[in-house]
DNA sequence: GTTTTTATTTAGAATTATTCTAAATCTTGA
DNA sequence: TCAAGATTTAGAATAATTCTAAATAAAAAC
């Protein structure tokens, strides 16, 4: 495992933000670090506790404006596929999504082969899988 | 593709959600035509907005619940991890996520080499994607 | 075939999650 | 220093989900 100094460490985050056109600040710092700290995949909610607790005037708004920062710029992942509403689909057989990030709209994609040995811990009792793309669809990657 | 008659389908429906121990009632029945109908990954206020044109008395609690029990028999997926607040990560390399849904705890998990080939369509540009594995963690299937 | 039990549905309230708004503050660069 | 733009804040607004208690329906027991 690679660690790195804190002096890199805000390099790295200046860096990744800065090619998303978004600014490294105090609190965006701060709801990283919050992450990095306990790996338990938090909600927003949970961050904002967290975050409090060292930063006490941080607004609710302001950790989801630096949630959304991070996973734009490639620095922390979403766990569900977008946030709000949960979406349904009836097709049960192997398939795959893919998630247009431009419009939103979910499009069922062939996995042909796809999970042939995913290791999960041991007892660990996997009954099905779910797996999405994210990136563009045809249409929104010709107007950008 | 395979075509089922009206009375296979309902038979089909009947069987997969008895084998979770529910019946089979006209709006749960109403809720899977919903999704069968359009493939477009609906919201549950969308599958409520559209079931109530065929069933004016149908109440919001109801289309949850029914959705609920149509992906507990595994009829319909939930395209989310899961329902409610959305969660966050860190870890940017490559790996997968577990979701209990004993105690819904999220774990790492690794992914050796999968999604070798996932095709999407022409003009498609796939940026990242997100693999997650349902089941019980080790505690969780103990204990039933 | 009643009665009892259990599951399901309903309307609407309550809660939770997310987004929006307008004002204040901070940064950057002319 | 000043102007422009980005970010943060508190709190309101909206949206998503869950809960509650009463009513209904179905299945099981008598």
């Amino acid at each position: 495992m690679k660690t790195r100094s804190h002096q890199q460490d805000e390099q790295h985050l200046t860096e990744q933000l800065g090619a998303t056109g978004l600014r490294l600040t105090p609190q965006r710092q701060q709801v990283y670090d919050v992450l990095l700290l306990r790996r338990d995949h938090p909600t927003a909610e949970e961050v904002f506790i967290r975050a409090k607790k060292a930063m006490p005037e941080i607004s609710h708004a302001t950790v989801y404006n630096c949630l959304d920062a991070l996973v734009k710029s490639g620095l922390a992942r979403q766990v569900n596929v977008e946030r709000g509403a949960t979406r349904f689909c009836p097709n049960m057989t192997e398939h795959g999504h893919f998630h247009c990030s431009g419009c939103g709209t979910i499009y069922d994609v062939d996995l042909p082969h796809a999970l042939p040995c995913v290791v999960v811990p041991r007892g660990f009792k996997p009954l099905r899988h779910e797996v999405t793309i994210h990136g563009f669809c045809a249409d929104c990657a010709k107007k950008k």
